[in-house]
DNA sequence: TCGGGTTTCCGCCTACTAGTCGATAACTGC
DNA sequence: GCAGTTATCGACTAGTAGGCGGAAACCCGA
Protein backbone atom coordinates (compact mmCIF):
# COMPACT_ATOMS: atom_id res chain seq x y z
CA UNK A 1 0.00 0.00 0.00
CA UNK A 2 1.26 3.40 -1.19
CA UNK A 3 0.70 5.99 1.60
CA UNK A 4 -0.88 9.74 0.20
CA UNK A 5 1.79 12.04 -0.04
CA UNK A 6 2.24 14.61 3.02
CA UNK A 7 0.11 17.73 1.85
CA UNK A 8 3.59 20.33 2.30
CA UNK A 9 5.23 17.84 -0.22
CA UNK A 10 1.95 18.15 -2.54
CA UNK A 11 2.00 21.68 -2.70
CA UNK A 12 5.54 22.52 -3.59
CA UNK A 13 5.16 20.10 -6.39
CA UNK A 14 2.01 21.31 -7.44
CA UNK A 15 3.97 24.93 -7.68
CA UNK A 16 6.68 23.50 -9.87
CA UNK A 17 4.28 21.74 -11.79
CA UNK A 18 2.38 25.59 -12.55
CA UNK A 19 5.56 26.95 -13.06
CA UNK A 20 6.30 24.58 -16.25
CA UNK A 21 2.81 24.15 -17.46
CA UNK A 22 3.25 28.24 -17.86
CA UNK A 23 6.74 27.83 -19.31
CA UNK A 24 4.88 25.86 -21.96
CA UNK A 25 1.44 27.82 -22.21
CA UNK A 26 -0.37 24.64 -21.45
CA UNK A 27 -2.34 23.96 -18.65
CA UNK A 28 -1.70 21.14 -15.93
CA UNK A 29 -1.84 17.71 -17.51
CA UNK A 30 -1.40 14.20 -15.74
CA UNK A 31 -0.84 12.06 -19.10
CA UNK A 32 1.04 12.77 -22.68
CA UNK A 33 0.99 10.36 -25.72
CA UNK A 34 4.37 9.98 -27.63
CA UNK A 35 4.73 8.18 -31.11
CA UNK A 36 8.14 6.57 -32.52
CA UNK A 37 7.55 7.02 -35.84
CA UNK A 38 9.95 4.75 -38.14
CA UNK A 39 11.09 5.17 -41.60
CA UNK A 40 13.27 3.47 -43.75
CA UNK A 41 15.59 5.65 -45.94
CA UNK A 42 19.10 5.27 -47.67
CA UNK A 43 18.83 1.77 -46.83
CA UNK A 44 18.51 2.00 -42.73
CA UNK A 45 15.92 2.41 -40.36
CA UNK A 46 15.55 6.09 -39.27
CA UNK A 47 13.56 7.44 -36.51
CA UNK A 48 11.58 11.12 -36.29
CA UNK A 49 13.15 13.33 -33.39
CA UNK A 50 12.65 16.71 -32.62
CA UNK A 51 15.46 18.54 -30.65
CA UNK A 52 14.08 20.76 -27.38
CA UNK A 53 14.48 23.97 -27.47
CA UNK A 54 13.06 25.09 -23.67
CA UNK A 55 12.06 23.41 -20.54
CA UNK A 56 14.51 20.35 -19.02
CA UNK A 57 16.56 18.02 -21.07
CA UNK A 58 16.75 21.33 -23.53
CA UNK A 59 19.20 20.43 -26.16
CA UNK A 60 18.21 16.52 -26.57
CA UNK A 61 16.08 15.23 -28.81
CA UNK A 62 12.70 13.91 -28.00
CA UNK A 63 10.00 12.17 -29.83
CA UNK A 64 6.75 13.92 -31.11
CA UNK A 65 4.20 13.65 -29.06
CA UNK A 66 1.84 16.24 -26.27
CA UNK A 67 -0.56 16.38 -23.79
CA UNK A 68 -3.74 14.41 -24.12
CA UNK A 69 -6.38 17.41 -24.71
CA UNK A 70 -9.81 17.24 -22.70
CA UNK A 71 -12.69 15.57 -24.99
CA UNK A 72 -9.72 13.43 -26.97
CA UNK A 73 -9.04 9.76 -27.55
CA UNK A 74 -5.76 8.68 -27.25
CA UNK A 75 -5.89 8.00 -31.08
CA UNK A 76 -6.65 11.29 -31.47
CA UNK A 77 -4.24 12.98 -29.71
CA UNK A 78 -1.17 11.37 -31.30
CA UNK A 79 -2.64 12.13 -34.39
CA UNK A 80 -2.53 15.85 -33.58
CA UNK A 81 0.14 15.89 -32.03
CA UNK A 82 2.26 14.47 -34.60
CA UNK A 83 0.53 17.08 -37.17
CA UNK A 84 3.07 19.25 -35.71
CA UNK A 85 5.76 17.17 -36.71
CA UNK A 86 5.19 15.68 -40.00
CA UNK A 87 2.11 15.63 -42.46
CA UNK A 88 0.20 12.80 -40.68
CA UNK A 89 -1.24 11.84 -44.10
CA UNK A 90 2.21 10.48 -44.93
CA UNK A 91 1.66 7.88 -42.13
CA UNK A 92 0.85 4.46 -43.35
CA UNK A 93 0.64 2.55 -40.06
CA UNK A 94 0.36 3.94 -36.14
CA UNK A 95 -0.15 1.17 -33.24
CA UNK A 96 -0.78 1.82 -29.61
CA UNK A 97 2.64 0.45 -28.01
CA UNK A 98 3.04 0.81 -23.99
CA UNK A 99 2.44 3.29 -20.98
CA UNK A 100 5.22 4.30 -18.85
CA UNK A 101 4.39 6.14 -15.14
CA UNK A 102 7.68 6.09 -13.65
CA UNK A 103 6.99 8.91 -11.40
CA UNK A 104 10.38 10.31 -11.82
CA UNK A 105 10.58 9.83 -15.47
CA UNK A 106 10.21 13.86 -16.10
CA UNK A 107 11.97 16.17 -13.72
CA UNK A 108 9.28 18.16 -12.16
CA UNK A 109 5.93 16.85 -13.04
CA UNK A 110 4.34 13.74 -13.09
CA UNK A 111 3.41 12.77 -16.29
CA UNK A 112 1.90 9.52 -17.78
CA UNK A 113 2.81 8.46 -21.28
CA UNK A 114 1.18 6.41 -23.97
CA UNK A 115 3.86 5.57 -26.50
CA UNK A 116 2.84 4.80 -30.13
CA UNK A 117 4.31 2.98 -33.15
CA UNK A 118 4.06 4.93 -36.35
CA UNK A 119 5.42 3.91 -39.63
CA UNK A 120 5.89 6.32 -42.99
CA UNK A 121 6.50 4.42 -46.15
CA UNK A 122 10.20 4.26 -47.71
CA UNK A 123 9.28 6.32 -50.75
CA UNK A 124 7.69 9.47 -48.60
CA UNK A 125 9.76 12.20 -48.15
CA UNK A 126 7.36 14.68 -45.81
CA UNK A 127 8.89 18.35 -44.96
CA UNK A 128 9.42 18.45 -41.58
CA UNK A 129 10.01 21.57 -39.03
CA UNK A 130 13.07 22.93 -38.95
CA UNK A 131 13.54 21.12 -35.37
CA UNK A 132 13.01 17.92 -36.54
CA UNK A 133 15.24 15.10 -38.34
CA UNK A 134 15.27 11.69 -39.06
CA UNK A 135 17.92 9.97 -37.66
CA UNK A 136 19.42 5.83 -37.67
CA UNK A 137 18.17 4.31 -35.08
CA UNK A 138 21.48 2.63 -35.02
CA UNK A 139 23.09 5.80 -33.86
CA UNK A 140 20.63 8.12 -31.70
CA UNK A 141 21.43 11.24 -30.36
CA UNK A 142 21.25 12.38 -26.60
CA UNK A 143 17.90 11.43 -25.93
CA UNK A 144 15.41 13.26 -23.61
CA UNK A 145 13.31 11.42 -20.36
CA UNK A 146 13.08 7.85 -21.21
CA UNK A 147 12.57 8.42 -24.97
CA UNK A 148 15.39 6.00 -26.14
CA UNK A 149 13.78 3.03 -24.40
CA UNK A 150 10.05 3.72 -26.40
CA UNK A 151 12.46 3.40 -29.60
CA UNK A 152 13.86 0.15 -28.13
CA UNK A 153 10.46 -0.98 -28.12
CA UNK A 154 8.81 0.27 -31.05
CA UNK A 155 11.96 -1.48 -33.19
CA UNK A 156 11.15 -4.55 -31.19
CA UNK A 157 7.77 -3.96 -32.26
CA UNK A 158 8.24 -3.78 -35.83
CA UNK A 159 10.48 -6.59 -35.72
CA UNK A 160 8.45 -8.99 -34.85
CA UNK A 161 4.99 -7.71 -36.84
CA UNK A 162 6.71 -8.27 -39.86
CA UNK A 163 7.42 -11.67 -38.86
CA UNK A 164 3.30 -12.42 -38.54
CA UNK A 165 1.51 -9.87 -39.52
CA UNK A 166 1.47 -7.69 -43.20
CA UNK A 167 2.89 -4.83 -41.81
CA UNK A 168 5.29 -4.96 -44.71
CA UNK A 169 2.79 -2.74 -46.96
CA UNK A 170 3.44 0.13 -44.01
CA UNK A 171 7.06 0.33 -44.95
CA UNK A 172 7.23 0.14 -49.14
CA UNK A 173 5.93 2.16 -51.81
CA UNK A 174 2.39 1.66 -53.27
CA UNK A 175 4.15 -0.83 -55.74
CA UNK A 176 7.86 -2.22 -55.60
CA UNK A 177 10.39 -4.81 -56.82
CA UNK A 178 11.72 -7.98 -55.09
CA UNK A 179 15.11 -6.92 -54.62
CA UNK A 180 14.00 -3.40 -52.98
CA UNK A 181 10.99 -5.04 -50.99
CA UNK A 182 14.21 -7.00 -49.33
CA UNK A 183 15.77 -3.81 -48.67
CA UNK A 184 13.46 -2.42 -46.84
CA UNK A 185 12.97 -6.00 -44.49
CA UNK A 186 16.79 -6.20 -44.42
CA UNK A 187 16.97 -2.59 -43.01
CA UNK A 188 13.89 -2.95 -40.76
CA UNK A 189 15.22 -6.90 -39.55
CA UNK A 190 18.52 -5.67 -39.39
CA UNK A 191 20.23 -9.01 -40.43
CA UNK A 192 20.44 -10.27 -44.11
CA UNK A 193 16.75 -11.61 -46.10
CA UNK A 194 17.20 -13.67 -48.85
CA UNK A 195 14.72 -11.81 -52.00
CA UNK A 196 13.55 -15.27 -53.21
CA UNK A 197 12.87 -16.44 -50.00
CA UNK A 198 10.69 -13.64 -48.50
CA UNK A 199 8.88 -13.34 -51.90
CA UNK A 200 7.85 -17.33 -51.43
CA UNK A 201 6.72 -16.46 -48.11
CA UNK A 202 5.03 -13.37 -48.74
CA UNK A 203 3.29 -14.52 -52.00
CA UNK A 204 1.98 -17.94 -50.32
CA UNK A 205 0.69 -15.74 -47.61
CA UNK A 206 -1.36 -13.67 -50.13
CA UNK A 207 0.03 -10.83 -49.11
CA UNK A 208 1.66 -9.70 -52.11
CA UNK A 209 0.59 -9.75 -56.18
CA UNK A 210 2.51 -9.40 -59.24
CA UNK A 211 1.01 -5.85 -60.86
CA UNK A 212 2.11 -7.33 -64.15
CA UNK A 213 4.28 -4.34 -65.25
CA UNK A 214 8.01 -4.30 -65.16
CA UNK A 215 10.47 -1.95 -64.59
CA UNK A 216 12.88 -1.09 -67.52
CA UNK A 217 16.86 -1.94 -66.66
CA UNK A 218 19.39 0.25 -64.98
CA UNK A 219 21.91 1.62 -67.26
CA UNK A 220 24.00 -1.32 -66.13
CA UNK A 221 21.51 -3.99 -67.67
CA UNK A 222 20.26 -6.73 -66.26
CA UNK A 223 16.60 -8.21 -66.26
CA UNK A 224 13.99 -6.02 -65.78
CA UNK A 225 12.32 -6.68 -62.30
CA UNK A 226 8.21 -7.25 -62.11
CA UNK A 227 6.61 -4.74 -60.26
CA UNK A 228 4.44 -6.21 -56.70
CA UNK A 229 2.10 -4.89 -54.57
CA UNK A 230 0.65 -5.83 -51.13
CA UNK A 231 -3.00 -6.86 -51.80
CA UNK A 232 -4.19 -5.27 -48.58
CA UNK A 233 -2.86 -1.76 -47.34
CA UNK A 234 -3.61 -2.21 -43.60
CA UNK A 235 -2.67 -4.41 -40.53
CA UNK A 236 -3.60 -7.79 -40.71
CA UNK A 237 -2.62 -11.17 -38.38
CA UNK A 238 -1.64 -13.94 -40.15
CA UNK A 239 -2.94 -17.23 -39.22
CA UNK A 240 0.25 -18.77 -39.03
CA UNK A 241 3.23 -16.97 -37.87
CA UNK A 242 5.98 -17.55 -39.96
CA UNK A 243 9.63 -16.04 -38.64
CA UNK A 244 11.75 -14.30 -40.47
CA UNK A 245 15.11 -15.73 -39.50
CA UNK A 246 18.86 -14.58 -39.90
CA UNK A 247 20.48 -16.26 -42.49
CA UNK A 248 21.84 -19.66 -40.98
CA UNK A 249 26.05 -19.91 -40.73
CA UNK B 1 8.15 9.56 -55.29
CA UNK B 2 5.68 11.90 -53.19
CA UNK B 3 5.95 15.43 -53.78
CA UNK B 4 6.89 17.91 -51.03
CA UNK B 5 3.68 19.60 -49.47
CA UNK B 6 3.49 23.07 -50.44
CA UNK B 7 4.98 25.72 -48.02
CA UNK B 8 0.95 27.36 -47.92
CA UNK B 9 -0.41 23.89 -47.25
CA UNK B 10 1.91 23.17 -44.80
CA UNK B 11 1.53 26.72 -42.84
CA UNK B 12 -2.31 25.63 -43.37
CA UNK B 13 -1.73 22.69 -41.48
CA UNK B 14 -0.08 24.43 -38.40
CA UNK B 15 -2.68 27.36 -37.92
CA UNK B 16 -5.50 24.59 -37.85
CA UNK B 17 -3.40 22.85 -35.46
CA UNK B 18 -3.19 25.75 -33.09
CA UNK B 19 -7.29 26.09 -32.98
CA UNK B 20 -7.04 22.39 -32.43
CA UNK B 21 -4.71 22.66 -29.58
CA UNK B 22 -6.96 25.76 -28.12
CA UNK B 23 -10.12 24.29 -28.78
CA UNK B 24 -8.96 20.81 -26.70
CA UNK B 25 -8.43 22.77 -23.25
CA UNK B 26 -5.77 20.34 -21.54
CA UNK B 27 -7.54 19.17 -18.00
CA UNK B 28 -5.83 16.70 -15.76
CA UNK B 29 -7.20 13.65 -16.34
CA UNK B 30 -7.39 10.79 -14.18
CA UNK B 31 -5.83 7.74 -14.07
CA UNK B 32 -6.86 4.02 -13.68
CA UNK B 33 -5.17 0.69 -13.73
CA UNK B 34 -7.18 -2.52 -14.21
CA UNK B 35 -5.77 -5.98 -14.53
CA UNK B 36 -7.66 -8.93 -15.81
CA UNK B 37 -6.51 -11.91 -14.14
CA UNK B 38 -7.00 -15.29 -15.54
CA UNK B 39 -6.61 -19.12 -13.78
CA UNK B 40 -7.53 -21.95 -15.54
CA UNK B 41 -9.96 -24.37 -13.12
CA UNK B 42 -11.88 -27.31 -13.63
CA UNK B 43 -10.37 -27.55 -17.52
CA UNK B 44 -11.55 -23.88 -18.47
CA UNK B 45 -10.58 -20.58 -18.36
CA UNK B 46 -11.71 -18.05 -16.03
CA UNK B 47 -11.22 -14.65 -15.37
CA UNK B 48 -11.51 -12.41 -11.79
CA UNK B 49 -14.38 -10.23 -11.58
CA UNK B 50 -16.25 -8.25 -8.21
CA UNK B 51 -19.95 -6.62 -8.05
CA UNK B 52 -19.69 -2.99 -8.24
CA UNK B 53 -21.85 -1.67 -5.48
CA UNK B 54 -21.98 2.02 -5.95
CA UNK B 55 -21.26 4.46 -8.78
CA UNK B 56 -22.08 4.02 -12.30
CA UNK B 57 -22.67 0.52 -14.06
CA UNK B 58 -23.58 -1.01 -10.67
CA UNK B 59 -25.15 -4.55 -10.05
CA UNK B 60 -22.30 -4.86 -13.15
CA UNK B 61 -18.84 -7.21 -12.86
CA UNK B 62 -15.70 -4.77 -13.21
CA UNK B 63 -12.14 -6.12 -12.98
CA UNK B 64 -9.81 -5.44 -10.38
CA UNK B 65 -8.36 -1.67 -10.55
CA UNK B 66 -8.31 1.95 -9.27
CA UNK B 67 -6.85 4.97 -9.03
CA UNK B 68 -3.03 5.68 -10.11
CA UNK B 69 -1.47 6.73 -6.39
CA UNK B 70 0.78 9.92 -6.42
CA UNK B 71 3.83 8.48 -6.38
CA UNK B 72 3.00 5.05 -7.82
CA UNK B 73 4.54 3.27 -10.85
CA UNK B 74 1.92 1.67 -12.86
CA UNK B 75 3.15 -1.51 -12.29
CA UNK B 76 3.14 -0.54 -8.03
CA UNK B 77 0.00 0.38 -8.45
CA UNK B 78 -1.87 -2.51 -10.13
CA UNK B 79 -0.19 -4.56 -7.84
CA UNK B 80 -1.64 -2.52 -4.71
CA UNK B 81 -4.69 -2.37 -6.43
CA UNK B 82 -4.71 -6.42 -7.01
CA UNK B 83 -3.79 -6.92 -3.11
CA UNK B 84 -7.46 -6.21 -2.31
CA UNK B 85 -9.28 -8.56 -3.97
CA UNK B 86 -7.11 -11.40 -4.17
CA UNK B 87 -3.54 -12.48 -2.73
CA UNK B 88 -1.18 -10.93 -4.93
CA UNK B 89 1.45 -13.57 -3.60
CA UNK B 90 -0.13 -16.11 -5.82
CA UNK B 91 0.45 -14.23 -9.01
CA UNK B 92 2.52 -16.43 -11.19
CA UNK B 93 3.04 -13.14 -14.20
CA UNK B 94 1.85 -9.86 -14.83
CA UNK B 95 2.13 -7.84 -18.09
CA UNK B 96 1.01 -4.43 -19.48
CA UNK B 97 -1.43 -5.21 -22.19
CA UNK B 98 -2.92 -1.68 -23.39
CA UNK B 99 -4.31 1.43 -22.29
CA UNK B 100 -7.90 3.25 -23.11
CA UNK B 101 -8.62 6.30 -23.33
CA UNK B 102 -11.84 6.82 -25.05
CA UNK B 103 -13.52 10.23 -23.50
CA UNK B 104 -17.01 8.67 -22.86
CA UNK B 105 -15.29 5.42 -21.80
CA UNK B 106 -16.63 5.77 -18.31
CA UNK B 107 -19.93 8.25 -17.69
CA UNK B 108 -18.92 11.71 -15.59
CA UNK B 109 -14.89 11.88 -14.96
CA UNK B 110 -12.63 11.18 -18.00
CA UNK B 111 -10.31 8.67 -16.75
CA UNK B 112 -7.75 7.01 -18.68
CA UNK B 113 -7.14 3.34 -17.71
CA UNK B 114 -3.75 0.97 -18.35
CA UNK B 115 -4.80 -2.33 -18.21
CA UNK B 116 -2.62 -5.61 -17.34
CA UNK B 117 -2.92 -9.04 -17.97
CA UNK B 118 -2.53 -11.35 -14.77
CA UNK B 119 -1.99 -14.99 -14.55
CA UNK B 120 -2.77 -17.26 -11.07
CA UNK B 121 -1.28 -21.02 -11.46
CA UNK B 122 -4.00 -23.82 -11.69
CA UNK B 123 -3.63 -25.17 -8.47
CA UNK B 124 -4.00 -21.80 -6.77
CA UNK B 125 -7.22 -21.37 -4.66
CA UNK B 126 -7.15 -18.43 -3.09
CA UNK B 127 -9.27 -16.72 -1.02
CA UNK B 128 -11.39 -14.13 -2.48
CA UNK B 129 -14.13 -11.31 -0.89
CA UNK B 130 -17.69 -11.81 -0.82
CA UNK B 131 -18.18 -9.45 -3.79
CA UNK B 132 -15.36 -11.21 -6.13
CA UNK B 133 -15.63 -13.87 -8.00
CA UNK B 134 -14.02 -16.60 -10.93
CA UNK B 135 -16.34 -16.08 -14.12
CA UNK B 136 -16.02 -18.65 -16.97
CA UNK B 137 -14.47 -16.34 -19.68
CA UNK B 138 -17.18 -17.89 -21.91
CA UNK B 139 -19.66 -16.80 -20.04
CA UNK B 140 -19.36 -13.34 -19.03
CA UNK B 141 -21.59 -11.66 -17.03
CA UNK B 142 -22.90 -7.95 -17.60
CA UNK B 143 -19.62 -6.05 -17.56
CA UNK B 144 -18.97 -2.29 -17.03
CA UNK B 145 -17.76 -0.23 -18.66
CA UNK B 146 -15.34 -1.06 -21.60
CA UNK B 147 -14.08 -3.91 -19.23
CA UNK B 148 -15.14 -6.94 -21.98
CA UNK B 149 -12.73 -5.27 -24.17
CA UNK B 150 -9.90 -5.59 -22.50
CA UNK B 151 -10.89 -9.10 -21.20
CA UNK B 152 -10.41 -9.76 -24.75
CA UNK B 153 -7.45 -8.49 -25.17
CA UNK B 154 -6.24 -10.51 -22.22
CA UNK B 155 -7.18 -14.00 -23.73
CA UNK B 156 -5.48 -13.31 -26.89
CA UNK B 157 -2.24 -12.15 -25.38
CA UNK B 158 -2.29 -15.05 -23.60
CA UNK B 159 -3.19 -17.26 -26.65
CA UNK B 160 -0.34 -16.15 -28.83
CA UNK B 161 1.86 -15.87 -26.15
CA UNK B 162 1.94 -19.53 -25.27
CA UNK B 163 3.20 -20.11 -28.32
CA UNK B 164 6.16 -17.60 -28.57
CA UNK B 165 7.01 -17.65 -25.12
CA UNK B 166 7.45 -19.95 -22.06
CA UNK B 167 4.11 -18.17 -20.54
CA UNK B 168 3.10 -21.84 -20.00
CA UNK B 169 4.41 -21.65 -16.75
CA UNK B 170 2.40 -19.62 -15.04
CA UNK B 171 -0.50 -21.24 -16.04
CA UNK B 172 0.70 -24.72 -14.40
CA UNK B 173 1.50 -25.82 -10.34
CA UNK B 174 5.11 -25.86 -9.70
CA UNK B 175 4.82 -29.76 -11.12
CA UNK B 176 2.70 -31.64 -13.27
CA UNK B 177 2.18 -34.84 -15.49
CA UNK B 178 2.10 -33.99 -19.31
CA UNK B 179 -1.93 -35.12 -19.39
CA UNK B 180 -2.21 -31.83 -17.06
CA UNK B 181 -0.03 -29.43 -19.23
CA UNK B 182 -2.09 -30.54 -22.18
CA UNK B 183 -5.44 -29.79 -19.79
CA UNK B 184 -4.34 -26.38 -19.27
CA UNK B 185 -3.10 -25.55 -22.47
CA UNK B 186 -6.34 -26.92 -23.99
CA UNK B 187 -8.38 -24.45 -21.48
CA UNK B 188 -5.97 -21.74 -22.28
CA UNK B 189 -6.09 -21.96 -26.48
CA UNK B 190 -9.76 -22.87 -26.77
CA UNK B 191 -8.64 -25.91 -28.46
CA UNK B 192 -7.22 -29.53 -29.01
CA UNK B 193 -3.60 -29.79 -27.87
CA UNK B 194 -1.79 -33.41 -28.60
CA UNK B 195 0.26 -34.18 -25.26
CA UNK B 196 2.64 -35.68 -27.68
CA UNK B 197 3.42 -33.14 -29.72
CA UNK B 198 3.03 -30.76 -26.69
CA UNK B 199 5.89 -32.54 -24.95
CA UNK B 200 8.25 -33.17 -27.84
CA UNK B 201 7.60 -28.81 -28.40
CA UNK B 202 8.25 -28.27 -24.70
CA UNK B 203 11.09 -30.52 -24.23
CA UNK B 204 13.03 -29.41 -27.29
CA UNK B 205 12.62 -25.64 -27.05
CA UNK B 206 13.84 -26.56 -23.50
CA UNK B 207 11.42 -24.78 -20.95
CA UNK B 208 10.06 -28.09 -19.55
CA UNK B 209 12.39 -31.07 -17.49
CA UNK B 210 11.16 -34.28 -15.81
CA UNK B 211 11.88 -34.14 -12.04
CA UNK B 212 12.50 -38.10 -11.74
CA UNK B 213 9.74 -38.38 -9.88
CA UNK B 214 6.04 -40.18 -10.89
CA UNK B 215 2.45 -39.70 -9.61
CA UNK B 216 0.93 -43.01 -8.34
CA UNK B 217 -1.45 -44.86 -10.53
CA UNK B 218 -5.23 -43.36 -10.30
CA UNK B 219 -8.29 -45.87 -8.95
CA UNK B 220 -8.83 -47.59 -12.26
CA UNK B 221 -5.22 -48.05 -12.87
CA UNK B 222 -2.84 -46.97 -16.03
CA UNK B 223 1.28 -46.75 -15.92
CA UNK B 224 2.01 -44.21 -13.84
CA UNK B 225 2.68 -40.42 -15.27
CA UNK B 226 5.86 -38.85 -15.13
CA UNK B 227 6.18 -35.31 -13.73
CA UNK B 228 7.61 -32.45 -14.90
CA UNK B 229 8.51 -28.67 -14.65
CA UNK B 230 9.42 -25.66 -16.07
CA UNK B 231 13.22 -24.89 -16.10
CA UNK B 232 12.50 -21.38 -15.62
CA UNK B 233 9.42 -19.69 -14.18
CA UNK B 234 9.70 -16.20 -15.62
CA UNK B 235 8.95 -14.82 -18.87
CA UNK B 236 11.35 -15.71 -21.79
CA UNK B 237 10.74 -15.30 -25.36
CA UNK B 238 11.40 -18.38 -27.29
CA UNK B 239 13.98 -17.55 -30.42
CA UNK B 240 11.87 -19.74 -32.47
CA UNK B 241 8.84 -19.16 -33.09
CA UNK B 242 6.06 -22.18 -32.69
CA UNK B 243 2.14 -22.13 -33.00
CA UNK B 244 0.52 -24.35 -31.43
CA UNK B 245 -2.05 -25.02 -34.03
CA UNK B 246 -5.65 -26.53 -33.12
CA UNK B 247 -5.47 -30.03 -35.07
CA UNK B 248 -6.23 -30.56 -38.65
CA UNK B 249 -9.76 -31.55 -39.41
C1' DT C 1 24.70 -9.46 -84.80
C1' DC C 2 27.16 -11.67 -81.56
C1' DG C 3 29.19 -12.30 -77.07
C1' DG C 4 30.26 -10.72 -72.35
C1' DG C 5 28.42 -8.51 -68.26
C1' DT C 6 24.53 -7.77 -65.13
C1' DT C 7 20.33 -8.36 -62.71
C1' DT C 8 16.20 -10.87 -61.99
C1' DC C 9 13.61 -14.94 -61.79
C1' DC C 10 12.50 -19.82 -61.30
C1' DG C 11 12.84 -24.58 -59.97
C1' DC C 12 15.05 -27.97 -57.35
C1' DC C 13 17.20 -29.68 -53.26
C1' DT C 14 17.94 -30.02 -48.24
C1' DA C 15 17.11 -29.71 -43.37
C1' DC C 16 14.02 -29.41 -40.01
C1' DT C 17 9.57 -29.13 -37.57
C1' DA C 18 4.80 -30.02 -36.25
C1' DG C 19 1.20 -33.19 -36.33
C1' DT C 20 -0.43 -38.03 -36.21
C1' DC C 21 -0.89 -42.75 -35.04
C1' DG C 22 -0.01 -47.23 -33.55
C1' DA C 23 2.81 -50.15 -30.57
C1' DT C 24 4.60 -50.85 -26.04
C1' DA C 25 5.25 -50.08 -21.08
C1' DA C 26 3.54 -49.87 -16.47
C1' DC C 27 0.18 -49.99 -13.60
C1' DT C 28 -4.83 -51.78 -11.02
C1' DG C 29 -8.36 -54.97 -9.95
C1' DC C 30 -10.46 -59.31 -10.51
C1' DG D 1 -2.52 -64.40 -14.96
C1' DC D 2 -5.67 -61.59 -17.63
C1' DA D 3 -8.48 -57.74 -19.01
C1' DG D 4 -8.78 -52.92 -18.68
C1' DT D 5 -6.60 -48.38 -18.35
C1' DT D 6 -3.38 -44.74 -18.81
C1' DA D 7 1.09 -42.98 -20.13
C1' DT D 8 5.04 -43.07 -23.05
C1' DC D 9 7.82 -43.80 -26.94
C1' DG D 10 9.19 -44.27 -31.74
C1' DA D 11 8.30 -44.09 -36.50
C1' DC D 12 5.92 -41.98 -40.30
C1' DT D 13 4.03 -37.96 -43.01
C1' DA D 14 3.34 -33.55 -44.74
C1' DG D 15 4.61 -29.16 -45.11
C1' DT D 16 7.81 -25.07 -44.69
C1' DA D 17 11.97 -22.14 -44.65
C1' DG D 18 16.49 -21.56 -46.35
C1' DG D 19 19.88 -22.05 -49.98
C1' DC D 20 21.82 -22.54 -54.63
C1' DG D 21 22.63 -22.84 -59.42
C1' DG D 22 21.09 -22.15 -63.85
C1' DA D 23 17.96 -19.92 -67.15
C1' DA D 24 15.85 -15.63 -68.61
C1' DA D 25 15.95 -10.93 -70.00
C1' DC D 26 18.11 -6.98 -70.59
C1' DC D 27 22.42 -3.53 -71.86
C1' DC D 28 26.51 -2.47 -74.31
C1' DG D 29 30.58 -2.68 -77.00
C1' DA D 30 32.97 -4.88 -80.73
Amino acid sequence: MSRPPHAAEHEALAAEHEALAAEHEVLAAEHEVLAAVLHVREGSLHVLLWQRALGPDRGRWALPGGRLGEAESLDASIRRQLAEKVDVRELSHLEQLESRGEPARMPGARVVATAYLGLVPGDARPQLPTDTRWHPIDELPEMAFDHAAVVEAARQRLRSKLSYTNLGFALVPPVFTLSELAGYYRAALGHDVDGTNLQRILVRREQIEPTGERLPSGPGGGRPAALFRFRVRALQVTDEFAVLHPPRP
